[in-house]
DNA sequence: GTCTCTAATGCAACGAGTCGCAATAAGGAA
DNA sequence: TTCCTTATTGCGACTCGTTGCATTAGAGAC
């Protein structure tokens, strides 16, 4: 309730409206702490506001990435998911074979960050990265199946 | 020339068909040093083979990807972008507002991809990253253009 | 060269996300 | 409260890329 507040906050202080397709999906994303999918939010927005359209919902999201309110990652899963901003911010490991997804520490970009920052004076978004990659698992499974392959 | 024979071959060695759909776009990829995106691979591809299928194209470029000799980036421009894989590996920064493109070197990144062997037995795909962020010019331009934003 | 197996293609339908444009409504001004 | 400006929405058409399935054709075996 109090991110929900917050949220609409920033909204209406960048000198955007607050209209209630905004306002909804802003609802469900305050009320979701985990990834969801554009197709998820639409359908838990639809709940209390019923005929609203994809593109609104989609513009809302591309709004609030903007503002810096909301992370949009593609985790490899063949569509883009949403998240609130979360503090500290964290980043996944993704196996490319099995789909298993780590979590890790933001600690371990920091340095990346700073350099970009020192070297190129780039400001990175380094606030929700998906590394690709293959799994301890996977490797020691890919390195057994080779054999086959060399026919 | 010599690219385009390697290329054949680490297809052939991987069990997987010859077929004059994927020759042709192996040799597209190999006369094109630069990024290519699908809709471009496919026109060139056609010069030579007229009547391609585009499901051809993008599995032949998927196959690629998954032998490791092409990489498949989003640069933000809305579609995705292919290369041959290159040694050493580049990557870039994309600003999100003027969409300048500044290429980087490997070596930024290879520190990263030690710790997540070292911590996690994770194997990064580290080949062509797109990371993207804000650059210096238009870190001085936001600033200014702040102030209007308060009313 | 011919046969056979099955990987790869072509096609058409689909899915996620975007865009242009006319209609609507948020919210500041009067 | 009403008016006015223009940001935002809804809609339908579109683009990029994927998928299922019947058909075709590599390439190893004989």
């Amino acid at each position: 309730m109090t991110r929900h507040v917050e949220l609409v906050q920033a909204l209406r202080r960048s000198g955007h409206r607050l209209t209630p397709q905004r306002e909804s999906v802003l609802t469900v994303m305050a009320e979701n702490a985990q990834h969801l999918t554009a197709e998820e939010i639409l359908a838990r927005v639809r709940a209390r506001y019923p005929y609203l359209n994809k593109s609104a919902v989609y513009r809302a999201l591309a709004l609030l990435t903007e503002l810096g309110l909301v992370n949009q990652t593609d985790l490899g899963r063949g569509r883009v998911e949403y998240e609130l901003h979360r503090h500290p911010h964290h980043h996944h490991l993704i196996c490319r074979r099995c789909q298993q997804m780590t979590q890790i520490d933001h600690a371990l970009l920091a340095t990346l960050g700073e350099k970009l920052a020192r070297d190129f004076g780039f400001q990175a978004d380094l606030d929700h990265f998906a590394i690709f990659g293959t799994c301890k698992k996977c490797q020691t499974r890919a390195s057994k199946h080779s054999k086959r392959h060399s026919h």
